[in-house]
DNA sequence: CCCTTATGTTTCCACACGAAACAAATAGAA
DNA sequence: TTCTATTTGTTTCGTGTGGAAACATAAGGG
């Protein structure tokens, strides 16, 4: 025994067990074959039927039978995620709170939206999401299927410190210093998890969505102000605190255009959702709405200002190419139709702002997941929680 | 057997094993008790024993006798990281070529420079570097004791793409799309690393310098142009194909300045060594005799030209801080006297365009270690995967 | 109906690491 | 000096993870 160790390194499953290797890969599929883990892992065929038998017994994944024909050889057992584990997602707006489960196999399982006429504060809010879930819980009960709660995943539009769970700023929300993970935590007695709306988006579009397969993403969200998510080699960039990838407060230019929290010349300055709207003359429309206005009524004015804009979002997105030099690009919210404007001016721009290196096999998307997309996010936050450590969260052993 | 796979992940010691951990603790401390192991790892007493004994017998540490005094109990006994492992250091510059050899403890063995009095080619360079080393290979076996030198780590002042070891731009050098690494592997049968000169200098400060202890750390290198390094999370930020943290050509101004790679209103074309040596009336002087004279001759327009670069400066600094959210900058080069010319400005231009949550325990640093940074970054390229998997390198069991 | 191929299953083995008991080396107290 | 408490090294044995090999099984093709 060693006790007063006080270990730096976890060396026992320092990196991820066979076990959670496994897991992750049937969460990714959602259905695969005991062949088909052996040939992605490398494991042996023993190895595999051991750890998925354990992974059956703690309810991860179920058994199916043999199902690919029309291939010489033993046809091989198929192993289907769970539908029966669940993370339940929680989006707190402006003008609305949503709450979704989302099944370990991906479905969304419930769904449930409360609209609101004027903001609630942030307690009121948590009040409701309380009241919410306990309800869906009840629901779940009283459907007969057995369930199981992995826990919360909490989707947040403003900045976060993720390992303490308080929301710094929400401007949007006019929330500040909110520590809404512990509240939750203890109202609920689940685990909780809480992150940026920007970062769960590029999340889930990596896991399902434009990203699929990359490991070095930048993703960019256009709603009132621009949100940035970034993940380099795979793991999410998180910063000292938990609140890099800032991106719509980079500066890009000497003007004197103030953003929302009062920097000049900075992204979320130059490109504007509101300015759009303005010289369509349009208020408060929908993205969609948006989005049809600008495609089909170009006007003089309104493609300068497009113009103006995609040549700032451009410089921005040279930057941030010649700093993380990634794979994918991916523009989501009204960024995705500001660059359907006029995409070769887009790149044009890039090309002119970035190093030539770093814009080889650049690929720019936008988002392809729809409204369920910070669901899959936030779900993902509370299901690699549990895949890291499948034991722990099932049975006390 | 498992023929066809190809597996994606490496499912046995993914992750660090616990031999890799303990290795990576004699490297970073040179010496350390077998005690000390136990509690800064949480491995049991008889694990650290026969870890410590194949390490010994693998070369890379030695036994010394019991060591503390003036403590109860029995004393621990040493182990001391070999000074008999080497990994060799190659720098190549416009006016010389610098080759030192490391030993695994981090001691410089051997040190030689080669001046130029014009520019060699990157073929000749090559062909230098081999005949130094092989020198001093000779050299090592007259001396009678016994070496092993582990591979080379090579400093290349410019863009590398460092999973194929190509150099694609050293505009200093003149290179370019020179596959230094295959060339120098094929003539010296060793394993060759290929870095860019600020990402050494990062990884150094981050393991002996200004930055030890930190995860997330930004690093800004000013020679001719500003190169720079990123580590987040602990791990290096290097992109998709390797060209990450090109931080020099980050936009911050819309002006017409031009850097050196022709892009506008760029980091590199704002802040300018050459400016500051024409403002002072010198030219390619030393990095010291231009601190000197800008600290000490204060002018009008010397601090007025200085000021105007502090402040191009902080913004990008404030820049970075919103995207990477770091613990720690380190400024080396002649940043390091730029920044200290006036830091408080600095920081007052920071405080301006950066949001207040991403400055809450954000440190700025000016680099610590001397002349042998970035052999001893260059050194870690390769001692790195030696620990990484200790026993590929010596024995080939 | 046999042969080939690919898979599942079972048995046994190697390896990494820990727990526990014991031995050894120190400081301080008697 | 001698004894005790404390800390560490050493040895033995047990456990858990994963693999190799042999065998069983389920397909397709001749």
């Amino acid at each position: 025994m060693n006790p007063k160790a006080t270990p730096m390194f976890e060396t026992r499953a320092s990196g991820q067990s066979s076990l959670s290797i496994v897991l992750g890969l049937i969460h990714e599929h959602r259905a695969i074959t005991r062949s088909e883990i052996c040939s992605l892992t490398g494991l042996s065929r023993s190895t595999v039927a051991k750890l998925v038998t354990t992974l059956v017994d703690l309810g991860f994944a179920s058994d199916t039978g043999a199902e690919q024909i029309d291939r010489v050889g033993r046809p091989s057992m198929g192993v289907d995620a769970s539908k029966e584990m669940l993370a339940i997602s929680v989006h707190p707006e402006v003008d609305y709170l949503e709450v979704k489960a989302v099944a370990f196999n991906g479905t969304i399982v419930h769904s449930e939206k409360r609209l609101y006429d004027e903001p609630i504060g942030a307690y009121q809010a948590v009040e409701d999401m309380v009241q919410v879930i306990d309800d869906l819980i009840a629901e779940l009960e009283a459907s007969g299927t057995s369930y199981r709660i992995l826990g919360i995943g909490v989707i947040v539009p403003g900045q976060i410190n993720s390992s303490t769970g308080i929301v710094r700023q929400a401007p949007h929300l006019q929330w500040s210093e909110f520590p809404i993970r512990d509240l939750l935590t203890e109202r609920l007695s689940m685990p909780v998890f809480v992150a940026n709306d920007a970062s769960l988006g590029c999340k889930a579009e990596m896991a399902y969505g434009a990203a699929k397969g990359a490991t070095d993403v930048v993703y960019m969200h256009g709603t009132s102000g621009i949100g940035g998510g970034v993940f380099m080699n795979g793991t999410e960039l998180k910063g000292f605190r938990g609140y890099a990838a800032e991106l719509g407060h980079m500066r890009i230019s000497s003007g004197k255009e103030l953003d929302y929290s009062g920097i000049q010349g900075t992204l979320e300055a130059l490109v504007r959702r509101d300015d759009l709207e303005a010289v369509l003359g349009l208020k408060n429309v929908s993205d969609e709405d948006l989005e049809i206005a600008l495609l089909n009524n170009r006007t003089p004015e309104s493609t300068a200002l497009a113009r103006r804009q995609l040549e700032a979002l451009g410089i921005a997105t040279a930057n941030l190419a010649n700093i993380f030099n990634p794979e994918v690009f991916v523009l989501a919210g009204f960024l995705r139709f500001l660059y359907r404007f006029d995409q070769n001016y887009f790149h044009r721009v890039i090309k002119k702002h970035a190093i030539p290196a770093v814009l080889e096999g650049l690929q720019v998307f936008v988002n392809e997941l729809g409204t369920n997309s910070l669901a899959i996010g936030a779900s993902e936050l509370v299901f690699q929680e549990a895949i890291a450590d499948p034991a722990k969260h099932v049975k006390r052993k």
